[in-house]
This record gives structure tokens, C-alpha cells and sequence, in this order.
DNA sequence: TCAAGTCTGCAATATATGGTACAAAACACA
DNA sequence: TGTGTTTTGTACCATATATTGCAGACTTGA
């Protein structure tokens, strides 16, 4: 699935395809000797050199800082904090991916693999998001969901409703008191009523935060409520009043951002409640297919 | 979160072979709020944040430079450049290792546990419901929906109504005709006489596939609807009668599913949608985000 | 409720770092 | 050898960054 050209409408997307690397390499003979030197510096030390300080580099180089700053300019970069910039977002997405063949096919102009690269991010963001919940937190809450006595609000924004909705469904199923927050949001003050310190509030909430959400969040918070919160990776302002924040990588090569991570977190939450639990919640659970096969029979029209 | 007796292995600690992210970990618990905050923006941004300055850090976990550079003395740093010594070549013996293996498993120095089996789990979901693709039907759903002559259904069933209405609050963005099919599934017959060949249904259904959902898409499809499905390996019914067909697998260590895979599928279709025809969704979005904020802006009380 | 202790951000400070001006050095060419 | 140009380092400055002290805020326990 190799996308056409895409229209650079955004702009800045050039700059990223070249790495430091590579531009290096494309003005080698074009330099003064002292900067020559120091380039051979970066490259034999490719890319952590290029972290440390311009004195340090500098040194290494046997070069004067001057000389250095004059080198990373010619490169390009507006200045020795933007270069180191740039070098840490390359970096960023090599740790990524760990077959990082990304390099070549920049250099071969090839476009690489948009659903690829598409999945690899998403992966990424899974792995990060499971992998950095605290194991403490990730009982507690889940302690909680596991008491029926503390009744659970859900409330999720606008895109984020539907994991809301998602993670309604499965609480719905292995225990009483979920109730989902839906409507406009001027119907939610209803609710407020409702949660004091013996409810719990689980929010949803990421970036373009949603004013609404938040003021909801806030006020539940200040009614002691204890708050639970999904968010991305630069935190909901709901992130300084809730006693759980969960955190989710959100960002892929796209316009748009990706909840995959979020609902994995979700789903792993319901998950190991499961297992936790299993033996409490499989005569609900039975009792709840029972239902509902029953219901779907005399549903259905004779035939 | 060894849900299964944790292995908790007790081996000689090796000092010096510490990762900053094992230290992290161990006296996770120890640390005082704030500080919990710092650990938890660097755990979720391991290891490059920690290249940046202290002040980046800082604003990027809502907390103090003081208290950031507290948590990195209790690690047993001596100041904040020693830190970033630390994590830098603890970066490069990764980056020489070209198969950074398990990078998560090593950080902990633990054995795979539940969640992690989860999260790879869920990668392989994701990976081979994206690489399966058939690049082909890929690139026609996409002109499909690109297309706003062709108005578009979505339907899900009792738990993958959640990623419809995630798949509909995207397409309302990016386009007219869009409407999602709610409601109790009598009021469903409605939206049948609408549903002609000029009309795409998009349905989703897993295992234990519903029968009102099943019932819905085949009616749709002898009214010679359009219908594009969303299922898991095993295939729903429906699957005979759709002319497009995405599988994602949905199964995962636990008792419930996961529809992290169909999500991911959906996410990269409306990236490509956004990547392919962004001359022409530019304006319309950027005019969504307008009115929206000023809707915002008259909604909100004169403060 | 109050008192002891802990935690945390503000503000002041010291230091490191990046950036600039300028002059000495090296070089090219006559 | 001299002159104009380029290259390079020294010295200086401005700013960013780390660090410290302290006082107010918060928690804890009686």
C-alpha cells in the first residue's frame, strides 16, 4: 500500500526524511577541514555523540566549539539545540522499530510501507502503554472494579466515547453498579448528584482536551470522588485531580490519532479482572448468556 | 502482575548492570506523589525524554524542576547530568545489539508475565490483521469512502458497536452521508428501505455472531446493498453475502476477546483516506474545527 | 483540632551551554 | 612578498539549565 506522493499541504514533512546521517554524508567534501574533522567525529560516533554538549563534541573533535556550531549549521539546523532535536526524534523511531531498516529506504527514496509502518507504530504504542502500567496501580484499580459495593461512572469525549462505551459493555457483564455518562454534556450535572467519595469516576479524556470532560472530572474530583483516568502520553489536565492516571500513546503516522493503545489497556484490564476473579464472576457470567439466549428466543417470531 | 505465581526470581543483583529503568521500578512504590508523576512520564517516554533538560521533563509531567531532580537523586544519580550519562550509554550498548530483543522483558528483568503475553498478543492481532490486507480491496473501500455520492450505514453488534460508532465519529468528519445504525434492533427495519445499491452497509460482527446483526446485513445485501464486513477469523455468516470482507483475529489470553486488531484496521483506513485525499478534506476539516471551537466558545457561559 | 513531619513549588543562585564578534592564522594567487 | 579571501580559534556575552534554600501546603497521627 504504497500512497501516492502525498500533497504537502502540511509542509515540514520534508525535513524528517533525511536523517542527520545522510545529510552529513551529503555535504562531506563540500567542508572546511575543522569541520571535517568534526563530522568525522559524529559519524564514528553516530548518534550519541551528537547529544552530549557543543563543548564536549568540541573537544573530541579537537576542534573549537565555533567550528562545531558552524558545521551543524551548514546542516541545516537552525541552531545546536534543534540539531540535537532532530537526531532524538530520530533516534525516537529506530528504537521503535527494531528491524529499523527505515534508513535504506529513505535513502533509496523508497516509500516505505504505509500500512507498515502503520502497524509498527500501533504496536508500539501497545507494547508502551501495557508495558509501563505500574503493577500497583493496575491492582488497585483493579481491586476496585472488582468491588461491588463502589459503583462506577464512565464518561469518555467526544472520539473517546466509544472506548467508554466499549469498556461499559464488559462491566455491564461481570458486575452491577456501571452506569455509562451519554447525552450532552448539559445533562451531565444530573449525574454529579450522584458521585461522592464512595463512587468512582472513570474518565476518558485526550489531547484537543475536552472542556466539558474536564469540568465534569473536576467537580467529581472536588466532591471526592475518586477519579480514574485514561489519557495520552502528554496527560489531560483531569491528570492533576485523579487519583489513577493511565497512560496511552496515541500519536501514528497519521492526521488522526489512534486509541488502539488505549483500548489494549482496556481490554487488559477486563482481562485479568477475568482471571482474577474467575471464580466469583462465572455464574454471572453464565447466568448472563443464559439470558440472553433465552430473551433471543422469544424474541424471534415463530417460523 | 503475575496473575500465575509470580517467579519473583531472587537472583544475585547485579549493580552495575542496573538499567535507569530497572531503578525506576524498584522504588516505584517509595516515591512521593509528585515524584510518581516524574517516574511515570519517564517510564512512558523511556529513555529519550530523559535527554531532554530538566525544565522539559518537568512541564511535560505538570510537576517542579526541584521535584524532578529529587526523583533522579533518590535513583542514586548524582545530579541530572550524571543521569543522562547513564541513560546514554545504557542507549548505545542497546543500539549496538541490533536485535534490541524483548526490550521490556530485560528492563524489568522479569520473567514474561500476563500482560505481557497480553500485549504481544494483541501486536500479532494487529500485525497480521494489517499485513493480511488485501491491498486491492483496500485501495476500492477507500475510493468508496472517499466517494460522498455514496452515502454510508454503519452497524455493529452488541460489543462492536463501540468501534462503529469510533469508524463514525471519524467519517462525519472527513465526509457527509454518514450515518451509524442505533437504537434497539426493531427500529432497525427502518434504515432498510433506504438501503438500496446506491448505499454501503459496513458491519461489524465476531463470534458469537448475532443474529438481529446477521439477519439486518443479509436483507441489506438482497436489496443489493453494497456490504463491507468487519469479522473475526472464524468468519460471520455475513461474510457470504459481503462484497469486501477485513479480518482481524480476535483472540487473545483471556476469556473475552479483543477487537484491538479490527481497531487498528479501521484506524488505518481512515489514515489512508486522510493520507489520499487530503487536498480536498483539508478544508472541510480545518472548517469542522472552526465551528466546533466556536460553538465552544458561544456555549460556554460569560465568565 | 492541632502539632510534627513531609512534600512541593517558588525564587534566588551558580554554572554550563550555546551563540557572536572579531582578530589571528592559513591560504591562494599575483 | 604582498594583498585579499577564507578559515579558525579566542574572548566575550546572553541565555538556558541545574542546583539550593526556604516557606507555604499538605498529610499524618494523636
Amino acid at each position: 500500500m504504497n500512497l501516492p506522493a502525498r500533497p504537502d499541504a502540511t509542509g515540514a514533512e520534508k525535513e524528517p526524511l533525511l536523517t542527520v546521517a545522510d545529510r552529513v554524508h551529503k555535504l562531506l567534501d563540500r567542508l572546511t577541514p575543522a569541520e571535517h574533522k568534526a563530522a568525522r567525529v559524529l559519524l564514528d560516533n553516530y548518534p550519541l555523540i551528537g547529544l552530549e554538549s557543543l563543548g564536549k563534541v568540541a573537544a573530541r573533535a579537537k576542534v573549537s566549539h565555533p567550528t562545531v556550531l558552524r558545521f551543524v549549521n551548514k546542516l541545516g539546523y537552525d541552531g545546536y539545540p534543534a540539531f540535537q532535536s532532530a537526531l532524538r526524534t530520530e533516534l525516537k523511531s529506530r528504537l521503535q522499530s527494531p528491524l529499523s531498516k527505515k534508513t535504506k529506504h529513505d535513502l533509496r527514496g523508497d516509500a516505505p510501507d504505509f500500512l507498515q509502518n502503520f502497524a509498527d507504530a500501533i504496536c508500539s504504542n501497545v507494547q508502551q502503554g501495557i508495558g509501563s502500567l505500574p503493577r500497583q496501580q493496575f491492582e488497585s484499580v483493579l481491586a476496585m472494579l472488582a468491588d461491588p459495593s463502589q459503583s462506577i461512572y464512565l464518561l469518555g469525549g467526544r472520539i473517546t466515547d466509544a472506548i467508554a462505551q466499549y469498556f461499559y459493555m464488559h462491566l455491564r457483564v461481570l458486575r452491577s453498579g456501571v452506569n455509562q455518562i451519554t447525552g450532552p454534556s448539559i445533562s451531565w450535572p444530573d449525574y454529579l448528584v450522584d458521585l461522592d467519595s464512595t463512587k468512582r469516576l472513570i474518565v476518558f479524556d485526550v489531547r484537543r482536551y475536552q472542556p466539558d470532560v474536564i469540568q465534569f472530572a473536576q467537580e467529581a474530583a472536588r466532591r471526592d470522588c475518586h477519579v480514574v483516568l485514561f489519557t495520552d502520553q502528554w496527560l489531560s489536565p483531569i491528570a492533576s485531580v485523579a487519583k489513577d492516571v493511565f497512560i496511552a500513546h496515541i500519536d501514528v503516522p497519521s492526521n488522526w490519532d489512534s486509541m488502539s493503545a488505549m483500548m489494549a489497556q482496556v481490554e487488559a484490564l477486563i482481562a485479568a479482572l477475568n482471571y482474577r476473579d474467575w471464580p466469583r464472576l462465572e455464574p454471572r457470567m453464565q447466568e448472563h448468556e443464559a439470558v440472553r439466549m433465552h430473551y433471543q428466543q422469544i424474541m424471534k417470531p415463530p417460523s
